[in-house]
RNA sequence: GGUGAGUUACUCAAGCGGCCAAAGAGGGCAGACUGUAAAUCUGCUGGUUUAUACCUUCGAAGGUUCGAAUCCUUCACCCACCA
């Protein structure tokens, strides 16, 4: 029993430290009853959560079923000084309505995955501004400048020569803080988090917590693009609170080769299955196509249901294999003898009138599935449907 | 505090008085091919009612010049080294 669940939580884990004590944790929980707490940390500066949040909350939820009590951490605190992991600029303090605002849209959208009843959301200001100067000093004495250097990312910049501040420095003893004064048993982040995450076990010792937490590491899914972590920032992102059309849509344009990394850290079937899929597809048995069909239909249907995927998928075949319009195109009203690129500016299809004109010299322009060349013409009374490349559509209506 | 280097379009990065809306790479968009996949090939990638044209842009403000991203001055920011 123990091992089986175990097993299940080990599954897609890039890393776990101390794996003992989390056999220690489910042992007291399957033999006793005991409920033990999971920290995982969220910045409140991004409120829209994408797949690469899923990663984390899932296996969450896999926890929730074994015991675990969840405690969502908010870093309503720390988020101001900036995650040096990766970029840094000045983050403005955000104000507390617009954090708690965050936090509500957080909450919206989490419990789509985790259990209400086994989830407590906290925020670090609570107790970080509570810290004072006092408790911060005391708190950096705890670490050396040199173990702070080891930090693969600050490794880097400085034998790069670039800029470290201080400030920086105290995002990770801050983070790991959290941990002191939740008195987590187990953290879990991904991968890139891993010097922040030891960082907590390290201070529970140091403030003699009475525990040291055990860490699971995820790995970090890559965005859309197959390279960079999927970030909103960047945009190579599914949202999951995006249309079922788009998420669909979005899945499927993903390279095969990226498919089967979101079939191992997305889809609930067993890795065996996975493996078995795999292997049907290299030998030419299943048609890739299908099996992305049946993962963007998997992921539609955890977020919405079953008859929602089935309707994303209709409609995409129906615009992209059958080439039809799709079902619900925006409208908007134009005046009559428009020039067409401005017609297409006003319809956002197109940013500016000069790309406008360039798209149409290439072919991209098309006015009800019929494509133009000449970038003069002018829409007369009646009604349209302009297209730019493959995906973006509009209905007009000139008068 | 001293010395030196730097700030160019979405990103990196060339340019060192006119041929600069500004090389190149990446990214993005579009076309061909497809499974709206990848790979590949091609075109485009500041704006403007139609442009061998004009306007805005090369950290900011001034100045020199017929002419400045390029030279000078001041300011701001950033980095390194020395203290």
């Amino acid at each position: 029993m123990i091992q089986e669940a175990l097993a299940e939580i080990a599954r897609g884990t890039a890393e776990i430290i101390d794996t003992e004590r989390i056999e220690k944790l489910l042992r007291g929980y399957f033999e006793e009853g005991k409920i033990y707490q999971v920290k995982v940390g969220f910045d409140p500066t991004a409120a829209d959560l994408h797949l690469g949040h899923t990663v984390l909350l899932q296996k969450l939820a896999t926890l929730q079923r074994y015991g675990a009590h969840v405690q969502l951490l908010i870093g309503d605190f720390t988020a101001m000084i900036g995650d040096p992991t990766g970029k840094s600029e000045t983050r403005k303090r955000l104000d507390r309505h617009t954090v708690l605002e965050h936090a509500k849209s957080y909450q919206e959208q989490v419990f789509k995955i985790l259990d209400i009843t086994k989830t407590e959301v906290v925020f670090n200001s609570k107790w970080l501004e509570a810290l004072g100067v006092d408790g911060l000093v005391g708190l950096t004495t705890l670490f050396s400048v040199a173990r702070m250097l080891e930090r693969d990312d600050f490794d880097k910049r400085y034998k790069a020569g670039q800029n470290i501040s201080i400030s920086e420095f105290l995002y990770p003893l801050l983070q790991g803080y959290d941990s002191v004064e939740l008195k987590s048993d187990m953290e879990i982040g991904g991968t890139d988090q891993k010097f922040n995450l030891l960082m907590g076990r390290h201070l529970q010792r140091a403030y003699g917590v009475g525990k040291e937490q055990a860490i699971l590491m995820m790995p970090i899914l890559e965005g859309l693009d197959g390279v960079q972590k999927m970030s909103k920032s960047l945009g190579n992102f599914v949202g999951i609170t995006e249309p079922a059309n788009t998420i669909y849509a979005k899945i499927l344009s993903i390279s095969d080769e990226l498919m089967w990394r979101y079939y191992e850290l997305l889809s609930k079937r067993s890795l065996d299955e996975i493996a078995h899929l795999q292997k049907s597809v290299s030998d030419g048995s299943f048609h890739p196509k299908t099996a992305k069909e049946n993962l963007a239909l998997e992921i539609v249907t955890r977020f919405y249901n079953e008859e929602s995927a089935k309707i994303a998928k209709e409609e995409f075949d129906n615009v992209f294999k059958a080439n039809q319009l799709p079902s619900d195109i925006k409208e908007y009203e134009i005046e009559t003898d428009c020039w067409i690129c401005k017609a297409l500016v006003d319809a956002e299809l197109e940013l500016s009138t000069s790309q406008a004109r360039r798209d149409i010299q290439q072919g991209a322009v098309r006015i009800d599935q019929v494509k133009i060349s000449d970038d003069q013409m002018k829409l007369c009374d009646g009604e349209y449907t302009l297209q730019v490349g493959k995906r973006k559509f509009a209905k007009v209506k000139v008068r």
